[in-house]
DNA sequence: GTCGATCCATGCCGTCAGGTTATCGATCGC
DNA sequence: GCGATCGATAACCTGACGGCATGGATCGAC
C-alpha cells in the first residue's frame, strides 16, 4: 500500500474539506453521500491518519488534515497545469499567455511585447486579464503575469523586477488632505481605506475603475501604487504615502519553467522596464 | 471528459518516457504492456496531444510529451509530498527533518539547533545525511535543508541566507600550486577538477571525504566552498580562487510550507548566522 | 421522554475501468 | 525471405468504485 495518492481521491477530500458537510460535499461531486465517506474512510487508512473529526453532528479538520487540504490544493495544481502545458505544448498556434490586471502595466507592456518580438526563439502573447493571476500561474492557465511585490504572494515563481515606484493615496480632489505634499500612513488613520492588504471594511470593488469611482463618491480612500494613477481622473488627486513600503511591479513565471519563449519574454521584460539590469531569482 | 488526471496515469507515463521502451517500462510497472498502451493512448486522446512518436521500432517523446514528462514529474512530487506531510503531521513524536550533507554546515549547526530550541512553537530537528537535499524538500521527505547557492537549483524554495565564503581549490601539499597565496580558474585549466559544475571527467566522488582521499592521491584537484575546508588534512592545501562566484550556504524550506515549526528553524537559523539580517524571498 | 430530523457509517449489489493472455502486423538485421 | 522484436488489437475477467437501502447516533421540539 505504498504507491501514490490518485488524484480522484484528493477531490473528494478536498470537497469535504471545503464543506465540512459530506452530503454537501458529495452533491457537489455528483456522486451519493456513502461512495463519498467511503473514500475519505479509505484515505485514512492508507495514510494511517484521521483527517476529519466527526461528532456526529459537526465535521472537523484535524490538524494532518488541515495540512492536507493545503498541500492537496498544491497538488492538484500542479496537475492541472500538467494537463493544460501539455495540451498548449501541442497547439496548432503556439503562443504564451500573460496575464495581468487592466491598466496594470505601468505603460510598459507595449514596449516589452515589442522587444520580446525581437528576442530569438519567442513566440506571439497573448494578453488575459484576470485578478487572481498568481493562480492562473499555478494551474498552468497563463505562462506569465504581471504582478506586484510585496502585495502578492511569489513563492514558487521566477520573477523579473520592472519598476519600483511609491505607493499613492488617491482622495477626492476635495478632501482635506489632497493638498498636502506628502501622507504618512498614521494621516488615513481615520479614513475608510482601500487597496491594502486585508479585507477592507468599506464597499467592494472589482477593478481599478470602480475603485476610483468609489474614491470619487467620497466613500473610500485607496492607496495604490504609483503607476496605476496616471493619467488620474480631475476630480481626483493622488499623494505619496511615504512611510509606506514602495510596490515593484515584476514579471513572474513558474519557477520550474523551462521554455524558452518563456525566457526570451522575460529577457525583453528585463530589458525594455527601467529595472531592467538585476535578474530576479529563485 | 474534464475531469484532471490520475496520479497512475502520470506514473505510467513517465514510465515509457524514462525507458522509451513499452514492454520495459510494463515490467518496471509490473503490469503488462497491454495494459500499458492503453493508458498512454486514452491519455493522448485525453490530451488531445500525441505524447510518443512510435516508428515500430522506437519511441521517442514529441515535444508535447517533453513537456509532460517535466511538468508530470513536478505534480507527482507534490502528490507524494501531500501524503508524507500529511502522515508526519500525525506522528505522534512530531519533529522537523533538517537535510544536509555531512560537514556541509559550516560549524553553524549547533547554534542554530540551540537557537531554535529557545524559539517559541519549535519543535524537535532530526537531521539526515543525504546528496540530494532538494529532491527531498520538493517531495515531502524533508522540512528544510542546507544548500549552497548558486551551486544549486533553488526555485519553489523559501531561504535564509547563512553565510557567504570564496571558493577553495584543494591540492596536495605537494602540488605545485599549492603555496601559491591565491588562483584564479585559468590556472586549473590543465587539472582534473572536481567540484564545479557539470560533470566531471575524473573519478566520482560520493562524499566529502572521498574527494578529499582521491586528491590526497593525486587523481583530482578540488574546488570547494572554504567552510568545508577547515580542518584540512595535514597533506593537503588550500589556497582561494579569487575569480570563482563566491557559495552562500543557505537554509531553505519548501516555498509553501505554513509550518510554525520551520518558520521558528528559520528565525534560529538567521539569527544564529553572520549574514542573519537578510531574509530570502520567493 | 418521545418523536422526528439530520447526518455519517454500513451492507449489499451492479458496472465498467483497468488488468490479463493470445495474437496480429510492421519493421529490421541477417 | 526469415526470424526476432515490439507495439497495437481483440476478447475476456476481476475488483474497485459508485448506487441504493438502511442502521445508529445525536440534537431540537414539545
Amino acid at each position: 500500500m505504498d504507491r501514490p495518492l490518485e488524484t480522484r481521491e484528493l477531490v473528494h477530500f478536498l470537497a469535504v474539506a471545503d464543506e465540512l458537510h459530506f452530503s454537501r460535499a458529495a452533491a457537489r461531486l455528483g456522486i451519493a453521500q456513502p461512495a463519498l465517506s467511503k473514500t475519505i474512510q479509505k484515505l485514512e487508512r492508507r495514510l494511517g491518519a484521521a483527517l476529519f473529526e466527526r461528532n456526529s453532528r459537526t465535521v472537523t479538520l484535524t490538524p494532518a488534515g488541515q495540512v492536507l487540504a493545503r498541500e492537496a490544493r498544491h497538488a492538484l495544481d500542479a496537475v492541472d497545469a500538467a494537463a493544460r502545458r501539455t495540451r498548449r505544448a501541442d497547439a496548432s498556434d503556439p503562443h504564451l499567455i500573460l496575464a495581468m490586471k487592466a491598466g496594470g502595466d505601468a505603460g510598459l507592456l507595449p514596449a516589452i511585447l515589442a522587444a520580446c518580438d525581437r528576442e530569438p526563439s519567442s513566440l506571439p502573447v497573448r494578453v488575459i486579464f484576470h485578478t487572481d493571476r498568481v493562480r492562473l500561474l499555478r494551474d498552468g492557465r497563463a505562462d506569465a503575469a504581471l504582478l506586484y511585490s510585496p502585495a502578492e504572494d511569489l513563492s514558487g515563481l521566477d520573477t523579473e523586477p520592472l519598476l519600483t515606484e511609491p505607493l499613492m493615496a488617491v482622495l477626492p480632489a476635495s478632501h482635506p488632505l489632497a493638498a498636502r505634499a506628502s501622507l504618512r500612513t498614521a494621516d488615513l488613520r481615520d479614513e475608510n481605506v482601500h487597496g491594502r492588504r486585508g479585507p477592507s471594511t468599506g464597499p467592494e470593488a472589482g477593478s481599478l475603475t470602480e475603485l476610483l469611482q468609489l474614491v470619487a463618491l467620497g466613500q473610500t480612500v485607496a492607496v495604490v501604487p504609483r503607476f496605476v494613477t496616471t493619467p488620474l481622473r480631475h476630480d481626483l488627486a493622488s499623494v505619496p504615502v511615504t512611510d509606506a513600503q514602495p510596490v515593484t511591479l515584476l514579471l513572474a513565471w513558474p519557477a520550474h519553467s523551462t521554455s524558452p519563449a518563456v525566457a526570451a519574454l522575460a529577457r525583453a521584460a528585463g530589458a525594455a522596464s527601467p529595472g531592467g539590469e538585476a535578474a530576479g531569482a529563485t
